[in-house]
DNA sequence: GCCATAATAGGAACACGTTCCAGTTTGTCC
DNA sequence: GGACAAACTGGAACGTGTTCCTATTATGGC
């Protein structure tokens, strides 16, 4: 039997037997429910297992820490989100216009459900170097996103379209995060994004 | 006997007694000195108690909770940094000059001492609303840094230098943070903070 | 079908943040 | 100096993430 691929949850080779799969699929689900209940606190390891019938022991054979179990949903979670949009053509004149079509439609998204968003966000900023591979595999899918709707013909993106990816994504990040903790209003949270990323992208 | 504000670890009114001053200086010391050694784990309650010589409920009394703690200590090491930087002019041509050279000091301080910011930065990211206090007080002081080093001349910065001021705010953080967790090398964090500054300040 | 091995169940045990309490010390007011 | 309140000490106790162990159950090769 092959082994579980714990620390990679966006791989998609390597899953395992059926039942395997299913058992992952039943955690990462009671993740999410739990998550968008109560939010970080309310994600506990026994209610996780107790929920996605599995023992205490099995959750952690899968996801070996809270922050791997959340990382690991939120990347399932953005995983789908890409999916949804990939096939529209993404709406706006200019590439200012289209990024913040689709971070308004992210975040919105996200702001729809405040409590999942608050556990996700907590698991990303706490991670440590043990969860860089689906952090990474997170912040490609965000680049992806955007460059994308910077420069829909392209098909590879340019450098600079890369590194202005990712300062929107770290204002992004740094927003979500003043939001998700109570320092900023969604709606200031809306205009600080939309200002930077005129600011980087004057067009 | 006026009581505590711990709360507001910033606030220089309302101290209290000289005892308490120094017990209160003697834990943030403390905690500074166990977070150097040894990062956020290595800051656990009881062992800041007993390395102050107070008692673990003492200790909870002025801080209440691990995160405040850590983030008042923050605070105190972020005083101490804008007060040497507070009278000497910012050298550079360019505000992408003086505001790199103000990141590269303040960047490679904390990169001198990983353990120590690593436990304070993640409790910045940890941080929920109750520490708001904090956590605004220290994003001020950062805003005063670099939107001095960009326009030395203006006493009150205009809205568009605060606004570029949070974007950078915001890259630094992303990038610390991506640092910390050792998703990216010193480095790599400095580069792409100087990139993303001269794409917002473009001169 | 049988065996070897891996995976899982069930639950005890441990670590650390946090809370709580009884007794003692310190500070304040008269 | 005495009385009262606030603060402090020392330590027990609790919750939750994490580890560990044993018995049981699935899986894959022959």
């Amino acid at each position: 039997m092959s082994t579980i691929t714990s620390t990679n949850s966006l791989a998609v080779e390597d899953l395992g037997s059926a039942a395997q799969r299913d058992r992952r699929r039943r955690i990462l689900d009671a993740t999410i429910t739990l998550a968008a209940q109560g939010g970080f606190d309310a994600v506990q390891m026994r209610g996780v297992a107790e929920q996605a019938d599995v023992a205490l022991g099995t959750l952690y054979r899968y996801f070996p820490s809270k922050i791997h179990l959340l990382v690991s949903a939120l990347g399932r979670e953005f995983e789908r989100a890409e999916a949804s949009l990939k096939d529209k053509p993404v709406p706006g004149d200019t590439a200012s216009d289209r990024v913040i079509y689709v971070l308004r439609k992210t975040t919105r998204g996200l702001q729809g459900d405040p409590h999942l968003t608050e556990a996700l966000t907590r698991a990303f900023m706490f991670a440590d170097s043990t969860v860089a591979t689906e952090i990474h595999a997170v912040g490609m899918q965000l680049s992806t996103m955007l460059t994308r709707a910077m420069d829909p013909e392209r098909t590879e993106p340019t450098e600079d379209d890369i590194a202005i990816a990712r300062v929107i994504g770290d204002v992004w990040l740094s927003s979500l995060v003043a939001w998700v903790t109570g320092r900023a209003t969604a709606n200031e949270t809306a205009e600080h994004m939309e200002r930077a990323v005129r600011m980087v992208l004057r067009d």
